[in-house]
Order: C-alpha cells, then structure tokens, then sequence
RNA sequence: GGGCGGUUAGCUCAGUUGGUUAGAGCGCCACGUUGACAUCGUGGAGGUCACAAGUUCGAGUCUUGUACCGCCCA
C-alpha cells in the first residue's frame, strides 16, 4: 500500500467493477421483501455536472448503499430530462453561431438537430454521476423523451382532457418576449430593482377635476379600462361611477370602488390594466371591464398603443411620459424600489400577457395531494415542509402547461379548421372526432417539462403498461431532492402519482438544502465563487466531497462549502487509509479473523472498550440514519474513527503488538482488524471508495464491501471498560499535559508515582500501555494504592477517582509556581463543588429530578471531595 | 402583508426526546519527523449559546416577545 491514499487509481476501476458484478441491480439481492426504491430526479439532458446534482447524487447514494447493505432489494432508477427551454435553448444558440436559426430550419430539421446534440451531450452527466460513485441500475435509464415515457405522457393529457381537467383558454399569462413563450407562475422570479413610481392626473371627463394616479409602468395606462379607489376612501368617495380619460388616446373609462385598493399606496388611486396586470386582471373579471392588450408577443405596442405602436415597452415608457409631461398631466417621478417580475430562465422582464393557452385544473389534484400528506400516506421530512407544501397546494392555481417551444411532447390536440372543434386521442387522428373533416392540424405548442417529469417516479417503470417492473417497485420508497423543486416537482407528481396510478408515488419526501459559498453566498458565475464537483473531485477525491456534502449541514438547511472543509475530510480519508496500512502490516502470516463472540476474560479494558464503543456507535448511527439524520451519524463515525479508534485503540496496539505474549498479540489483531472492517461498513455509504479499497485489503468474507451486511448491535454494554479506559486517558492526558508545561523534552523518558487506590490491580495490569503513552520510565513507575510518604521535589496531580501522580521533576520545579498552580486548581474545583452541592441541597431538584440524575450528582461530589482532600494535601506538602 | 428558517469559539457549523464542566473542522499558540499517517502527532488558548421575560428541580434545547439576517409565498 502506497504511504497516501491516491483516489485517482482506484475510483474509476472500482466503479467499472461494481457495475460488472452487477451489485447496482436489485435482483442481485435475491430478496422478494419490500425493496427499497429511489427515482433519481432526472438532471438536464445535456447540462453539467453541479453541486446540486453532486448532493442530490451523494444523499440517494447513501440511502442506497445502506439499504442495499441491509440486504433489501435496492432500486435506484436514473435517468435524464429532456429539458425544453434549456434544451432548445442551446441548439438554438449552436444555431446561431452557424449563421441559421430554428426557424430557417423549420420544426421537423430542428428537432433533428436536437436529436443530434442530444446524442453528443446526453451522456455527459451521466458519466459525471457515475465518478460520484453513483449505485443506480443503469439498465434501467429513461429519457423523458423516450417512446415509452412519451407515451406516458400522451396517455396522461387524454386521461386529462377526457376528466375535463384540461382546457384551453385566454388568461393573462406569463409572457418571456425573448423566448417566445408562455412560462408558469413558477418560473417567474421577482426581484427588487430600482424604478420611479410616477404620479400623474387622471382627468375627469368633464374636465373639472381629475384624479391622481400612481403607477410604475406608464405605458401600460394606454390598455386601462377602470380607476379604482378604495370604496371607504372619502378622498375620492366623490368620483365613483365617473368616467375619465385615459391620457393621449382618450377613451373614457369609468371610476370604480374595489376593497382591493390599498388607500396607503401611492396615491391612493390605482389605474386598472386587466390585460397587463394580473391583480387588475382579477378586478377587470369581477367588474367586467374590457381588457385591452395593446403589446405585442416581442413587447413592442400594438394598434392599441395609437402613436406608439411599434415601440419597444421601454421606449414607449419613456416617450409617453414626456408627451405627458408637455400635456401637463404628471405631477411627479419619485424613485422607488420595485418588484420586477423576470424570467427564471434568461433573466429577462417577464411580460404579463393575455393569450391562448393549455391549463391544467388542479383544484381536484390538489385536494386529494393534500389528503395524502395529511393522511401520512406520505410523510415529508423535514417535517416543516409540509406546511409549505400544504400552503402552496390550498392556494394552488391552475397550471399553465403549453410553451410556444419545439422541443418537448406536442400537445396530442388536432383542430379542424371546418368546425374549429378539437380531437384529443391516444393515437394520431386522421380526422375530426367532431365533423369528420380532414381538414385537422396538430397543435403547435409543447407541454411544460415539469409535465413529464410529473409522472416520473412510475412512467420510468413501464406505466401505463402494467408491467412487473411497476408491479414490483411502485410505490418507490423515498422521492429526494432540494427544497426549491417543492413545488415545480413534488406537488406535482403527487398529483399526477394519485390521479394516474391511485397510489402514492413514494412513501418518504427527503428534502435537502442549497449549497452556497463558504460565506453563505450563492454560487453564481459573476460571483466567481462557483465550485466545480468535478475539480474537487480531480484534486481531493469522490470521497472527500461526498462525506463533505453528506456531513455538512442538517437536513433541510442550506449549507456553506468550502475547500478547506473538503480538505479536512480528504484528510480523514487518508487517515483512513493509513489506519488500514497499519492493521494490514501487521497482521502476520497466521492471521486468522474471527466473528462477534468474545470471551470478554480474555480482553483487555482497551479491547472491550473498543469493542463496546464500536457498538455503540454501531446502534447510535443505525438510529440516526434511520431517522435521516445521515450528516449526525457521518460525523459520530468520523469522530469514533479518529479521535477513538485511531488516537487510542491504535496506539495502545502498537504497544500491545510488541509484546513477547502471543496471545496478546493476537488478541489485538483481532479486535484491531475487527473494529476497523466493521467501521469500514458503517463508513462505506458515504464514502465508498476509499472503505472498499480498504476492505480488499483486510481479511473479509464475501468479495465486495458493497454488498456486505450492515452491522447489527447488541443489547450489550460494557460500563466497566468505557469507565476503566476514561480513566486510563485522563491518567495519560493529565501526564502529558504537565510534561509540556514543565517543558519536558518530548523524547524523554521520566519516573512517576501513581497513587490508585482501588483502581491499582487495573492500572497495574495496563502499566505498560501507561508507560509507553505518557513516557514514563518503566523502572521508575511506581503504581501502588497508597503512598506513605510522597515524593519530595514532585509535581503533585490528582484526576477522578481520586488518583494522584506524582512526577518528581527535581530540577524543572518552581514552588512558588505549584502553589499557585495547586491553588488555581482548588479554585476551580471548589467552584464546581458549589453547584454540584448547590443542586443537591435543593430539596426539588432531589425529589423531581430522575434518581440516576441524582446519583450522578452524588457521585460527582464525591468524587471531587476526594480530589479536594488530596489537593490540599498535596499543597500544604509544598509550603 | 403571510409563513418558514437562522443568530453557539476568529471563520464555517454540530449539539438527537430538557440532565456531567457546551463540541467539531479550519485558523491561532507551543512543542514534536518514536516505522500507519506532516493529508500527521502531543499539549494549549478561545464561547455571559443574539437580547428580554416565562415554564421547570434543571433551558443552547420548551413558551412568549424583541432585534438583526436569510428564504418562500402574496
């Protein structure tokens, strides 16, 4: 074994061979129990591996390997989205670097074109899941746009359509003018920007007064069809039912009173643009006012902006204003912050829109997604999402689910152009279901992507088809995936999981946070702060980032990232491996491993305490990870591993091995290869290279750490040891901190007293382990239970059990400094006795609190009176 | 406006149902190449757990309020 651990030589080959041996599968597990099943959230087709993937890949990685660790049938189906925009997107610009475009081409050239990058890219972030160490059956793989898959999703708008849940209508939607689509509300952000409210005169049409109006978007006043003040508002109380004037173009619209107004805002007074505003759309409905679109689907103004039709909205703004201006109807711009809806995707002012679009009614969907969670068919975790989840869904509005885009499912709608009616059928229609004409043309538009992926966790297994697959591993177990796709994803596939299959469409909703910088910052390429997963791989290992990602936060809350944190862990990776190197060479030939049965007589307190520690560690993580609590469990093993395994139990074994007493020494091989093969497995899940190359190495049975059985604990737990080896540490950690005090070279060895009371025969069974930890001079270590004379010239030290050492360092003492040293310590002990005593005098505290709380207490006191007592002892010694 | 989360060591964060003297990593200080590991070891410094009140024998942990930060929804 190389002196470092190099993950570079051995990730790509242990995943190839993974694979080979077809662990990833769950037919390898030749379990007809429940199997455990994860959809892996489909990432972009033809995207790139990013942190997010890397911690949505890390966590469903994890709860695989455990389950399939525990021998249930693991089935993690992966898998790629066809992403419409992005997609499109990117062809689109390919396209334009080639001096074309996809409307020179025309659909069908196109799509093919798509087609094509798609089989050039589509691979790649698959590939790059796989370096993640990734366990899912590959196999198995779907594509959105596959023919099953699109199949599913054709057979899901019928079902739809012929439920009524689909229709068609004109409803002021969100218009992205760039791309040329319709977007849902979802994929609208807003964002405070600067702006101007401007404040202007609506006037009266008989000219005798007017009213002052608020607004931020000017232009828009050549579409209003209303004033509207606050009912109650006796400002304008008087203009109600009035007619004014709408600037420049001269329509009279009337004046009308609406509780929605907010009599603080602005003036007080609101124009009304049903056509380009979606709270005055709502209003315009219930006051039936016209709506007026006077905008073009590229945010130029129509006919219906008179004079400025043609304009781009911006410069229409700017020009009306000043014709406004010169008109004498502002009174003021002021500056203001305002909320300005854009693009998810692009970043672009979203446009607010009236057009002709494809809905889903989700109302009934969203009733019965809501009994599902409340009912605990469905259980969300963290449980606070579900408050969310079931805020979103109670106030849910219908999904807008055309986009004006190429790539995606075309909606399965024919129109006639005789009877203008539509066929809506499973296999394409020659004709009119209506008048029979064949005079039928398909509807141009796509479906949203998220409508695809709404049917993801049972289209992936073969649905609508009834196939085994489905029968086997529908409803899947967990659904796991970032809190901001709560809503574009979750919601919906449980919607379409309970209107489609009348199931569930998994049991558990695992959510995790967002990654951000080490400062908390969101990663974005203008911030320059963004972390590559496949750079950290390259430079630290899969591993490294794994554990990092699995251990970093608490679930559900972002998390800040940092190279140095991923350094540590590569660390521990190393640590890891030498660990391994140090157990392997020393091994010998006859090694011979043994299973779970010890004869605890023949161990000693560093074996048992090791083992008892192992299992507890074993049951603390178990619970936790049952719990989904993976970060906890990952840094309990961390610390067990280090701060346990490798700074004491290794150490005491280096000790141990050198001993003449073959049994001891073969004890010790034993409980060293064990503890270490079975951390291993509790280790593997969240990195599982680095425990699989090691576990090649050690003795083991069976031929790969993968598909190994996660460890059971027992019931058991040795008390004496875990107590015996605390004082054993506190006996060294006590010596080697007055060693480096005193400034005693490192190297060198010295004498010491150990007065131990009952706790002698242990220690003096252990005194060589003792000796060689604290460097103490074999010939001049004294254990003994009491001491009649204590050594003159000594430092004087006493830890629980009131044990005292004594270190005569002659020439190194300084008495004035010990007294002080002794008086300091007696301070603090005294301190800490007074609240130990305080508690116990309280007579509530002794009959509330639990008896093994009490006794606790009692003993703490006791055992620092004794300390107390020897203390003194020891200074009045030195006066 | 409604909701959620956060505030713990210089930095980034843990702290499971309330119960020893509140922990880790990184950073910092001192020392150290004794054959697992300098991607390391040993020892150390560093916190009135945002603030206030309350519940309790006991509060970082539960309740209420306040301040600040962040996110989601409208």
């Amino acid at each position: 074994m190389a002196k470092a651990y190099d993950p570079k030589q051995y990730e790509q080959p242990l995943y190839d061979w993974w694979e080979s041996q077809r662990y990833f599968k769950p037919e390898y597990a030749d379990n007809l129990g429940e199997p455990f099943v994860i959809s892996m959230p489909p990432p972009n087709v033809t995207g790139a591996l990013h942190l997010g993937h890397a911690i949505t890949t890390s966590v469903e990685d994890f709860m695989i390997r455990y389950h399939r660790m525990k021998g249930e049938a693991a089935l993690w189906v992966p898998g790629t989205d066809h992403a419409g925009i992005a997609t499109q997107l990117q062809v689109e610009l390919a396209l334009r670097r080639e001096g074309t475009s996809r409307q020179e081409l025309g659909r069908d050239k196109f799509l093919e074109r798509v087609w094509e990058w798609k089989a050039k890219y589509g691979g790649m972030i698959t590939k790059q899941m796989r370096r993640l160490g990734a366990s899912c059956d590959w196999e198995r793989e779907r594509f959105t746009m596959d023919e099953g898959l699109s199949r599913a999703v054709r057979e899901a708008f019928v079902r739809l359509y012929e439920k009524g849940l689909i229709y068609r209508g004109e409803y002021l939607i969100n218009w992205s003018p760039g791309l040329q689509t319709a977007v849902s509300d979802l994929e609208v952000e807003y964002t405070e920007e600067d702006g101007k409210l401007y404040f202007f005169k609506y006037m009266l049409a008989d000219g005798t007064d007017f009213i002052p109006v608020a607004t931020t978007r000017p232009e828009t006043v050549l579409g209003d069809t209303a004033v509207a003040v606050h009912p109650e508002d006796e400002r304008y109380s008087r203009f109600i039912g009035q007619m004014c004037v709408v600037p420049i173009l001269g329509r009279q619209i009337p004046v009308i009173a609406d509780p929605y107004v907010d009599r603080a805002f602005g003036t007080g007074a609101v124009k009304i643009t049903p056509g380009h505003d979606p709270h005055d759309f709502e209003i315009g409905r219930q006051h039936h006012l016209p709506t007026i679109n006077i905008m073009n689907k590229d945010a130029t103004l129509n006919e219906n902006g008179g004079a400025y039709q043609g304009l781009d909205r911006f410069v229409a703004r700017q020009k009306l204003w000043v014709d406004m201006e010169a008109m004498g109807l502002t009174i003021e711009a002021k500056p203001y912050k305002m909320q300005v809806p854009r693009s998810q995707r692009g970043g672009e002012i979203v446009e607010p829109l009236v057009s002709t679009q494809w809905f889903v009614k989700t109302q009934p969907l969203a009733e019965v997604s809501l009994k599902a969670v409340a009912d605990g068919q469905i259980k969300i975790v963290p449980e606070r999402f579900t408050k969310i989840y079931n805020n979103w869904l109670e106030n849910i509005r219908d999904w807008c689910i055309s986009r004006q885009l190429w790539w995606g499912h075309r909606i399965p709608v024919w129109h006639c152009r005789d009877c203008q009616g539509m066929t809506c059928t499973r296999a394409d229609p020659t004709q009119c279901a209506q008048c029979g004409s064949q005079a039928i043309e398909r509807d141009p538009d796509v479906l949203d992507t998220w409508f695809s992926s709404g049917l993801w966790p049972f289209s992936t297994l073969g649905w609508p088809d009834d196939t085994p697959d489905l029968r086997r591993y529908y409803p899947t177990s967990v659904m796991e995936t970032g809190y901001d796709i709560l809503f574009f994803w979750v919601t919906r596939m449980v919607m379409a999981g309970l209107e489609f299959t009348d199931d569930v469409p998994f049991r558990t909703v695992y959510l995790h946070g967002l990654i951000r910088d080490e400062h908390g910052k969101k990663m974005s390429k203008s911030s320059g702060n963004v972390i590559d997963p496949l750079v950290v791989m390259d430079e630290y290992g899969t591993d490294a980032l794994r554990f990092t990602l699995l251990t970093g936060s608490t679930p559900g809350s972002d998390m800040n990232l940092s190279m140095e944190r991923i350094a540590s862990n590569r660390n521990f990776c190393n640590k890891i491996w030498n660990a391994t190197r140090f157990v392997i060479s020393n091994l010998g030939v006859s090694f011979r491993s043994r299973d779970s049965t010890w004869d605890l007589a023949e161990l000693t307190v560093p074996d048992r305490w090791i083992l008892s520690r192992l299992n507890q560690i074993t049951a603390e993580t178990t619970r936790l990870i049952e719990d989904y609590n993976f970060g906890e469990a990952g840094r309990q093993l961390y610390d067990f591993f280090w701060s346990e395994f490798a700074d004491w139990y290794i150490e005491v074994a280096k000790i141990r091995l050198q001993s003449e007493d073959a049994f001891v020494q073969s004890t010790t091989r034993q409980v060293l290869v064990y503890v270490l093969e079975r951390t291993l497995r509790l280790l593997h899940p969240y990195i599982p290279f680095i425990t699989e190359v090691a576990w090649q190495h050690l003795p083991h049975e069976g031929e790969s750490l993968m598909v190994a059985r996660w460890p059971r604990s027992y019931d058991r737990l040795d008390q004496q040891a875990n107590e015996q080896m605390a004082i054993m540490i506190d006996l060294v950690r006590t010596i080697r901190n007055s060693r480096a005090e005193y400034r005693v070279e490192p190297a060198k060895w010295i004498s010491a007293y150990i007065v131990a009371g009952d706790q002698t025969t242990m220690l003096v069974k252990h005194r060589e382990v003792i000796s060689k930890l604290a460097r103490l001079e074999d010939s001049s270590l004294h254990i003994a239970p009491q001491l009649d004379q204590k050594p003159a010239q000594a430092i004087g030290l006493v830890i629980s059990n009131g044990i005292e050492i004594y270190l005569p360092l002659a020439d190194m003492i300084d008495l004035t400094a010990e007294r002080e040293r002794l008086t300091k310590e007696l301070a603090r002990l005294s301190q800490w006795m007074t609240a130990t005593q305080g508690k116990l005098n309280n007579g509530n505290f002794v009959n509330k609190a639990p008896a093994a709380v009490v006794q606790q207490e009692r003993d703490k006191l006791a055992d620092l009176e004794v300390q107390q007592t020897k203390m003194k002892a020891q200074l009045q010694q030195l006066s």
